[in-house]
DNA sequence: CGCCTCATTGATGTATTTCAAAATTTGTGG
DNA sequence: CCACAAATTTTGAAATACATCAATGAGGCG
């Protein structure tokens, strides 16, 4: 089972840790989920509005994003999913696909049978508690999306993307004091965040002018956490970390 | 256990089946599920952000709606919630609130204790799967609402909100023809659709101006279905219901 | 070097907000 | 059932955040 890329189970079963305690029968269950890994290129449809999945997929690395297609070629961005999310865990009891899931960079995924994991599932209900919570965990991120597009204008919006990109990648390590990868182009940001890529630049431009935050070469890097944070009205409540109260001190682990 | 308010968890069992058939033995555990049937008063919150809720509410009579507060005194509602709903169920594995969960109408609702609830998912796992189902049709909802607020302007948001409250109604048999309660007001819908009141007003006044729907006394009627589907760009597999295909057939049976 | 993608900037248009007030409906006690 | 207060809806005028259109500039990469 175990492989190249950092043996795929293992990811799942930190990550979910991180998300709540993992009795060791469960880890065992999930360390013995058959598998398969496959390398996607970058901007790769992974499955379809209409489809009907039969597995579920697994990031290990980079970056998949979900969106809704409309009329007219417009996109809406859903959200981001770095290494160690389930994406499309819902299509374990939602059959069909109400929207498309896609990679926005090459990446490597760990598929697993929906066959296979409703029978580890079954065995461990644990496993299937933490799992069902990590769905949920998703459905407020989404949320927390709705309050930013409905209620924060676009300096907000923004702001409070980066909060939320920068504290989910330093919980699974890939950030680096205040740093941290921005991985999605301009135009993807805007399509997540209800704007003009247009608008976007000049939002961005501000956010760079009054020295909250500093963009280049794919990085983002947070000059002033707590001005950013008042920006965009951020508390970290809805990304339900388990043991992560303050993002100084795993910026400290992390590093 | 039965007592007035139509058998409680008769109508959660009516609910679950129209999300995905329920078994035989699904349906006992249910209808033995413990649970306090309560009346509460319009506009009193159910739960508020840090809370710690011990038990999920299955609405039964009036509506429940969920919302975010933001400083200023802003508000972003995120969801309606009507007879039939489990409002709170992620309360279950998400143990701390970020938001808030408040009744609009004086409301019948069910409480059931979580201890009593894990107990029975624990023994019937096909419950905990249509469970889990119904709070991944929860996430359905939020993402098509992040869509209408990312992508589509007022008019389309409203018409886009009219379709989704009318064929919910309509699938628990609260819709009459092409009519059915709008129970929320003006402000409230604007706080949910990102919009101001006065805006949502002077939308309100084109849509009845292009035929489109009438309003008044506290209902909404549909007058040119396809019309409105259209300006809403609305496509209803984000509802996921079992086996509502067609508008058409249950506005009959429900009449 | 030249091509392609992506970021940046300017000028102009518009959807929506804000502020303020009037009209209408709803609820309630007498 | 009416009178009155409160809540809700409706309208106008002015301000603004963001979109649209169109072009230029700055990297990567074969």
């Amino acid at each position: 089972m175990p492989n190249g890329y950092n043996a795929p189970m293992e990811m799942l079963a930190r990550k979910l840790d991180s998300i709540s305690r993992l009795t060791e029968s469960d880890r065992a269950a999930l360390l013995d989920l058959p598998h398969t890994v496959r390398n996607l290129p970058a901007r790769h449809d992974i499955v379809r509005f209409g489809d009907r999945p039969t597995q579920s997929c697994l990031v290990l690395q980079g970056w998949v994003y979900r969106y809704a297609a409309l009329a007219e070629g417009g996109r809406q961005i859903l959200s981001f999913y770095i290494a160690g999310d389930l994406p499309d865990l819902q299509s374990l009891h939602l059959h069909r696909m109400d929207h498309n899931l896609a990679t926005l960079t090459p990446c490597v995924v760990a598929l697993i049978a929906h066959d296979d994991l409703r029978a580890v599932l079954l065995r461990n209900p644990g496993l299937a508690g933490t799992l069902w919570r990590d769905s949920l965990i998703d459905a407020a991120h989404y949320r927390e999306r709705i309050t930013s597009l409905g209620r924060r204008q676009a300096l907000g919006r923004v702001a409070h993307l980066f909060c939320e990109l920068y504290l989910r990648q330093k919980a699974v390590g890939l950030a680096r004091g205040l740093s941290c990868p921005l991985v999605p182009k301009q135009a993807e940001l805007a399509d997540s965040l209800g704007l003009t890529s247009v608008h976007l630049n000049r939002v961005l431009r501000t956010l760079r002018g009054r020295g909250l935050v500093t963009l280049g070469g794919g990085t983002l890097t947070i000059e002033d956490w707590d001005a950013l944070t008042a920006v965009a009205e951020f508390d970290q409540t809805f990304l339900h970390l388990a043991n992560n109260p303050l993002p100084a001190r795993e910026a400290a682990e992390a590093v």
